[in-house]
DNA sequence: CCAATTTAGTTAGTATAGCTAACTATATTT
DNA sequence: AAATATAGTTAGCTATACTAACTAAATTGG
């Protein structure tokens, strides 16, 4: 009540830009998804595996925590795609209970693949964008970035 | 390649903002999901009685297609709600085969309590952003809308 | 008017993806 | 050496997606 109207307006704006953010978020997945579906695996698996080629490997603890899961999660996404030959498991030398995963050639090659495909899919209709609205996207972008990497797994 | 250099780079430009565009959806929803989930309900039935409330009851048929999903995936989500009381069904008068689908009065207050909720969790996180930055982002989403509404179902 | 077809939804069975609780195995600390 | 902490897995539950096969109702064609 201090901050005066300005305040008071900018947090409906947030709100309501929140709303809309979260809409688009579910209704973009959902075209895409069908995209994705011509790999043959799941969006968990592909990205876990996306994680795994761009970051290098990792323990199964970390990639929990960075894909934002529990790590039994994890266990099973790493088991299909073990299962698959997309990683693979690799004991940690330092300590036995670790265990680095690691995306295997083929893998790399299925994630390529899928990502050429979703991209070229995505692209083709950004592409009714002008230069100048794809600059004004590709800003906002970098903001929401930049609030999901500040943005603490507790909450 | 008979456009020249300028269409080339902007045709890149697009896949890189398709790729960060799918990644960020992803990496947002998960942290919204968390909210959500103190609704009690998924993502899908939140999704589906949002739409119930938001452009009225419809048959099952128009349901699913509205939230792109196959009819069986729709009979279980409505099922879903309408053991929770959320959702009720109707019989068309006109033809028997088609069933009306309408959100309950406490269907609307579950929904506008969890909308609630998740809008002041995103709105928290984007209040990091300054006034302009938030405009940005909202020019953006507006952009955004704007593809999805263009975007047929079939591609 | 009745048989064939089309349309609307459901049922059954499968796979993926999330969770908690309880477990094993290895390290670390006291 | 015993107690505790850490890393992952296993088991079992729920939700959400699919396809295939079904029921029931409406429409169409002889």
């Amino acid at each position: 009540m201090a901050q005066g109207k300005q305040k008071n307006r900018a947090v409906k704006d947030v709100a309501g830009l929140a709303d809309r953010l979260h809409s688009a978020a579910i209704h973009l997945l959902r075209r895409v998804r069908k995209q994705d579906a011509a790999t043959g695996e799941g969006p968990a698996r592909l990205s876990a595996l996306s994680v795994l080629v761009f970051a290098g490997p990792m323990t199964m603890g970390r990639l929990a925590a960075t894909e934002q899961v529990k790590p039994p999660t994890m266990s099973r996404i790493v088991a299909g795609l073990e299962q698959k030959g997309l990683a693979q498991r690799v004991t940690d030398s330092k300590d036995a209970r670790r265990i680095q995963i690691r995306a295997t050639a083929s893998g790399v090659r299925l994630l390529q693949q899928g990502r050429k495909k979703r991209i070229e899919y995505l692209a083709s209709h950004l592409g009714q964008l002008t230069e100048l609205e794809l600059e004004t996207l590709g800003e906002a972008l970098g903001l929401l970035e930049g609030v999901l990497r500040d943005w603490p797994p507790e909450g």
